[in-house]
DNA sequence: TAGATTGTTAATCGATTAACAATC
DNA sequence: TAGATTGTTAATCGATTAACAATC
């Protein structure tokens, strides 16, 4: 450990556009390995993303050596190598904060057991809501988070509250241990360096697309 | 018509990255806007936003002259421009096609209304969600789509349908006229040029976090 | 006035595309 | 072998950051 591992590809940091690529990819080679599909290159995955052969082929030469010179790359294996470079192939404690529709939607929605996510917790302050089933687990009050992740080492937290609520939340979260949030909230999250918030806001993609069908007619 | 209009600032059209910032200073200046802020800098608004003053100047100076040196910008102003520029001053019909959980879940969630887009449809295949009310419209049979959008103009959807469905719901869209989809599958959908496509896979998004809590330690 | 902050140009940095030798 | 396609370097392109004159 003291060294460089030989064997490690090239372990400079993937730049930001490829990580997101990345999981595209990922998807794709998914959906082509269930078809049957065993070999793919680079200008059919191309075509499929909507990119260019030379793009894939850059992005992937940081996974470590999959392809087959001539041959292109075999769907499995460079399946399993983005797994490996996402890092989901070792499992992360994931928790929900917000049980309201968006948020059970997403527990329901998103694949996560398939993709290294291991839901464990699920809070909520609405009394209702308290003991009801999520998906694998049982909703428990918002006061419990901090402990619950300290407890559990839970790495992973979905945010899908009121925005009033937001800020504390993550607070808690973060005081018990949380390392990445994925916010869905309006609130621009203030946390300490060392952990990672993606703001998705579901709006702003809909703000895309229109400003998509307005800027040029064709 | 025939020359440039003289009132237009720059008009050269804007950068990917600097549109997606643009939805996202809109929240921000929103939220500015309600808490009584009436005005606001660059430097303040970096700052909230998680970039720098110098890009958030270089964003903003495309949409014409908003700022007052030596004061900054004024809130409301500055949302005006935002929303000019974006388009959605300008109201467009949206459709949603596929009323399962996610589906329903965004057309809830997501305060079309306030960002220029009227929700005028939404279709479904199955029989019990066919007619039953969602939000402002009733569910209708999948089959309506082409002949719904032509005769109502319509130039938005969100597509939240099985996969195996896809392909062919974005076929009838186009057909009718549609001009940008949000897709929320996983399929790679084919569109004619003219047709402004938003892969949005929510499962990227949790990709993404586990790879950004994965890489360094802090 | 002096301090603050914009608008914009120039410099830097990073990402995409092109090109091609290596090779299956 | 000849054709195909990778891995990777170099060239181009675009986006971000720095700098600063203009000015409120």
């Amino acid at each position: 450990m003291s060294e460089a591992d030989p064997s490690t590809p090239k372990e400079r940091r993937l730049a930001p556009p490829t990580i997101s690529r990345l999981s595209e990819y990922l998807i794709i080679l998914e959906e082509l390995g269930e078809s049957g599909r065993e070999v793919v290159s680079s200008r059919d995955l191309a075509a499929l993303y909507g990119n260019n052969a030379s793009q894939v082929r850059q992005d992937l030469c940081c996974l470590g050596h999959t392809g087959r010179v001539g041959q292109g790359y075999r769907v499995r294996e460079l399946e399993r190598m983005i797994r490996a470079t996402l890092g989901i192939d070792t499992i992360k404690k994931m928790v929900l904060v917000g049980c309201g529709r968006l948020g059970t939607t997403l527990a329901v929605h998103v694949p996560m057991a398939h993709y290294g996510m291991e839901l464990v917790g699920a809070f909520d302050v609405s009394p209702q809501m308290i003991g009801t089933r999520l998906g694998p687990v049982r909703v428990q009050s918002a006061q419990n988070i901090r402990d619950f992740c300290a407890k559990h080492g839970v790495e992973l937290a979905v945010l899908t509250v009121p925005k009033t609520a937001a800020q504390d939340v993550s607070d808690a979260l973060v005081a018990g241990g949380v390392r990445g949030i994925l916010n869905y909230t309006r609130v621009r999250l203030r946390v300490p360096a060392g952990v990672a918030v993606k703001n998705r806001q579901i709006v702003c993609s809909f703000l895309q697309l229109f400003h998509a069908t307005t800027s040029q007619p064709a």
